[in-house]
RNA sequence: AGUCCUGUAGCUCAGUUGGUUAGAGCGCUACACUGAUAAUGUAGAGGUCCGCAGUUCAAAUCUGCGCAGGACUACCA
């Protein structure tokens, strides 16, 4: 906002102090001091300089009287007030216009040196108490990047004004009342409100008092400079006016005595993030001040606190039994005429009695009590700042001290709290200060300070710019679970949050979904089979491997959980789910669950996933407590609530057992890459895959998942290559980490040598373990170790690599593959057929497929009917599958295309057997 | 003004004690697969890791100075 700003002269008072600046002097000597706040200045009590700043003595005119002036500054607001034209210009020159005053520096000098000067009050309306005054001194704040170096120092109006002064035995005159109006001592100015926003609309007079009071240091020849600056002066929120600063009487709890216990208890405290701990509020702890408590407001808790009259006598009360007791003593003396509280019983602990006392503010002012000395003693007219009973909360809550000690102390401290990180000054600090008084301990063991709620492109939501989502539209829309999944695996709490909506259909879509259908896939079988639970079980090696992860989740999301770290948690519980669980072991073993009759295996398998699926639940409940419970429930009939936390069972995890199915995955990605580049779908089986390997582990990794990945790609053998095949080209890289370590500033030219290897070099690093090279001049060693040593190649073959991981696939087809190919393409194309046809997956069907003429489609049928007919559930015997007609004709008759030439007919219908 | 947080693909985020081809998901493009799946698989496009300087053989990572966004606190004489 734009105000009048003054720089307002303070005539100096010659005496010793001031000696120096009288030598010579041009005139009268002024200290200059800007304001922009004029309506302080009558209640002016200081100067302030910076002690370590350099000023001057400046010889010139006053701008408005033209009278010889000499004024004393800031060397570095010099040109801030003074034109480079008037620069020693002669001072017979001068117009006495106001322009191009001529002005000369006489005189430079330190800060300190003006400290103890005197000078005479600027507006004597009224003379300041409790100290001395008109005096410069010296404070650490002042600078000079605007103004002119002197801070005019009104304690009553601003914190720091207040505090130097303090320091230094200043007084205080405050010739504003709290309506924001001049005292009665102001004289024409008294009853009018120093800011033209504080009176009722229409009544502002045109000039405010700041105009006026210029106006007036004009004439007086102690006006220097006026004019309009733009500042930032404080605003109430709520009115939007400006706010004045105000001295006022208060009661403080002098925290700062334990502050060095209040450092120390919270580097206990387990803050997330941790850098708001020992950032934000270590700080604001180490710069602590005294406790401010005063509130004054009509309505509230008051401070227990009674005063005799001249302040000589007080009683702070510590219970309504004291307060009972001393109001007895009152009664007695004769200052009261009747207990107010006569109805309660002390004694009393139930609501019934406490409803019948009403300690709030106004009804405790009634209570007027007795000092030692016989004299009245009323209350402290004080409320309590709020703070405090958020602060008070853990022992208000038990109406602890007076009873409930033993619920108390087993729940104090709190585990952990969280709020708003702007909470720094509120909640956090007043239950920390409140315990560390109180209890000499934390309130809390952890506390969470979560971040804020953005819009998705990053802004502060706020009803003003319309982008803040409405909470129970969007937990109505995409269910509070959904909600609270995306807004926890999105972010950190502290983190802040840029919520879009997609990203909760998203969640929907992945997690929900995932788990939702693993659920069903699971209830669709183990109900046909009529699955209890239990059974003898032979645990697979894939179960064995999902039970090893769902462990492994269960440690990390524990860990995480109990770090308050529920993003991380959340994650990996979403991943296992989505990855782990939904697209690799139930895809992997579903013929287990509809295939055959209820045995070991099947029922491994059923309890695995039954295990899965109800641990999900449980690690997943304290995120989404309603999906998961709907879950668990349908799984035990019990709710997830009420479970037991899942504890992970070390003797489960293999890690082993994970990493070489990790290297399935991987093995199974390149060869499905390979199959894509050269154009066979996977229900084509192929002949023959390899890999090489370069050490043991990788031999007997790849033995173990040999089955799993040979299913899963389809291909008939999986040959493991021994490096030391010729035919094998390698590539070698060097390990950066550990011949960096070793080579230092070589590490650049080693690389380079090493990348440039040719085949003999790598087989001789490889066979020998070390070799020797020359590089810039010195001779180093690169060991076996120092790099890796992979295949790239294998010449003829299609070939994908990842890494150190090389595959290749040989492609070639004969009739057998062909055959078996066509055969799956069929089975392929009858389950669609059954599906589109509206059958129950356990229905029965008679199918005959009509021989095409193609001797190749009718051998691959006569071979692989036996396949055929498992696979599609027919009940047609084997040899009457391929026919030569196909009768009756009707509703089941089919023409099916097994690739871009081959088709033929057949005919499905639903067996009634 | 001080303190603190954040800045990596169009979007949301990972990225270990600094180590060379910076990752994932979503979205986009193409193809495939589809009897649990509005799923999935494969490939592609998409990056000055906010900028500058420094330390180092080597910086998204460490240091300094800035910039942008955000939070809090104080204050502007």
């Amino acid at each position: 906002m734009k105000d009048t700003s003054a720089v307002a002269m303070f005539k100096v008072k010659p005496d010793r102090a001031s000696e120096f600046l009288f030598k010579d002097a041009f005139g009268d000597v002024f200290i200059l001091a800007w304001t922009t706040t004029p309506w302080t200045l009558p209640s002016n009590c200081a100067l302030t300089v910076g002690p370590k700043l350099d000023y001057v003595r400046v010889k010139t005119f006053n701008p408005y009287t033209h009278e010889p002036n000499t004024v004393v500054l800031a060397k570095a607001r010099l040109n801030a007030y003074f034109s480079e034209k008037g620069k020693d210009v002669s001072f017979e020159d001068y117009k006495k216009d106001g322009k191009s005053i001529p002005w000369t520096v006489d005189g430079e000098f330190y800060g300190h040196q003006l400290e103890g000067i005197r000078y005479e009050q600027l507006f004597s309306y009224a003379q300041p108490t409790g100290g001395d005054a008109f005096k410069v001194i010296g404070g650490d704040f002042v600078t000079t990047e605007d103004g002119t170096g002197v801070v005019h120092t009104a304690p009553s109006f601003g914190a720091d004004d207040m505090r130097v002064a303090r320091q230094h035995g200043i007084g205080t005159l405050t010739l504003v009342d709290l309506q924001g109006r001049f005292t009665p001592e102001m004289g024409e100015f008294a009853g009018k409100y120093v800011k033209n926003e504080y009176y009722p609309a229409g009544q502002a007079p045109e000039k405010s008092v700041d105009v006026e009071l210029s106006i007036r240091l004009k004439e007086m020849g102690r006006a220097f400079k006026v004019e309009k600056y733009e500042h930032n002066y404080p605003h109430c929120w709520r009115t939007d006016k400006p706010i004045l600063y105000y001295p006022l009487d208060s009661w403080f709890v002098r925290v700062t005595a334990k502050k060095d216990r209040l450092i120390a208890l919270n580097k206990t405290i387990n803050w997330k993030p941790e850098s708001t701990g020992t950032g934000r509020f270590g700080n604001w702890l180490e710069n602590l001040q005294d406790w401010n408590l005063s509130r004054s407001r009509y309505w509230g808790i008051p401070l227990p606190i009674w005063r005799t009259e001249d302040g000589d006598e007080e009683l702070c009360i510590g219970s309504l039994k004291q307060l009972k007791e001393e109001i007895a003593r009152a009664v007695k003396a004769g200052v009261m005429t009747a207990d107010p509280y006569a109805s309660f019983d002390p004694a009393d602990m139930s609501d019934a009695n406490y409803d019948r006392v009403d300690l709030h503010r106004p009804y405790a002012d009634n209570i007027v009590l007795v000092s030692p000395g016989g004299k009245p003693m009323k209350r402290e007219t004080d409320l309590i700042d709020v703070w405090f009973d958020s602060g008070a909360m853990p022992y208000a809550q038990w109406h602890y001290p007076f009873e409930n000690e033993a619920t108390f102390k087993e729940t104090f401290p709190a585990d952990f709290i969280a709020e708003g990180v702007d909470q720094t000054r509120g909640w956090f600090y007043t239950l920390h200060a409140i315990a560390t008084l109180t209890q000499d301990s934390v309130a809390y063991k952890a506390v969470v300070s979560n971040g804020l709620v953005l819009d998705k492109v990053g802004q502060k939501m706020s009803k003003r710019l319309g982008n803040a989502v409405d909470p129970f539209k969007t937990l109505d829309a995409y269910g509070a679970d959904a909600v609270r999944w995306y807004m926890i695996s999105n972010a950190s709490p502290w983190d802040n949050l840029k919520f879009d909506a997609e990203g909760i259909t998203e969640v929907q879509r992945k997690f929900f979904r995932a788990l939702f259908n693993t659920y069903n896939f699971f209830a669709l079988y183990a109900n046909i089979d009529g699955f209890d639970g239990n059974g003898e079980a032979a645990l697979t090696e894939s179960d064995r491997w999902i039970l090893s992860r769902l462990n492994s989740v269960m440690k990390l999301a524990d860990a995480n959980y109990a770090d308050y770290e529920p993003t991380v948690a959340a994650r990996a519980i979403q991943d296992f789910v989505v990855e782990d669980l939904s697209n690799w072991y139930v895809r992997l073993n579903r013929r287990r669950f509809w295939k055959g009759e209820l045995g070991a295996d099947k029922n491994a398998a059923f309890q695995t996933l039954k295990r899965c699926l109800e641990v999900v639940a449980m690690l997943s409940a304290p995120i989404a407590p309603f999906f998961t419970d709907r879950l668990y429930r349908d799984l035990t009939a019990s709710s997830v609530h009420l479970s037991n936390w899942p504890k992970h069972n070390e003797a489960l995890i293999d890690a082993e057992l994970e990493a070489r199915t990790a290297l399935a995955q991987k093995l199974t990605s390149l060869v499905l890459s390979i199959r894509k580049k050269e154009g066979h779908r996977v229900r084509q089986p192929l002949q023959q895959m390899m890999v090489p390997v370069t050490d043991a582990t990788m031999r007997t990794r790849l033995e173990a998942i040999r089955e799993l990945v040979l299913g899963e790609v389809n291909v008939k053998e999986l040959v493991i290559l021994d490096a030391s095949e010729s035919k094998l080209t390698k590539k070698i890289k060097p390990d950066f980490k550990k011949l960096g370590a070793r080579m230092g500033k070589l590490m650049k030219s080693v690389a380079a040598a090493v990348n440039g290897f040719d085949q003999a070099q790598i087989a001789e690093l490889e066979t020998k373990g070390a070799m020797k090279l020359t590089v810039e001049g010195q001779e180093v060693e690169v060991l076996r170790d120092d790099v890796e040593i992979s295949a790239e190649t294998i010449p003829g073959l299609s070939v994908a690599a990842d890494g150190p991981l090389t595959v290749a696939l040989d492609i070639t087809l004969n009739d057998a593959l062909l055959q078996e190919g066509i055969a799956r393409e069929l089975v392929s194309r009858i389950q669609t057929l059954r599906k589109e046809s509206g059958f129950e997956i356990t229905d029965r069907v008679q199918l005959h497929i009509l021989d095409n003429g193609d001797a190749r489609f009718a051998q691959a049928i006569r071979t692989h009917a036996p396949y055929i007919v498992a696979e599609t559930l027919a009940v047609t015997p084997e040899d009457q599958v391929l026919v030569s007609t196909l009768s009756p004709e009707g509703p089941g008759i089919h023409e099916v295309e097994l690739d871009e030439v081959l088709r033929c007919a057949l005919s499905l219908v639903r067996s009634a057997n």
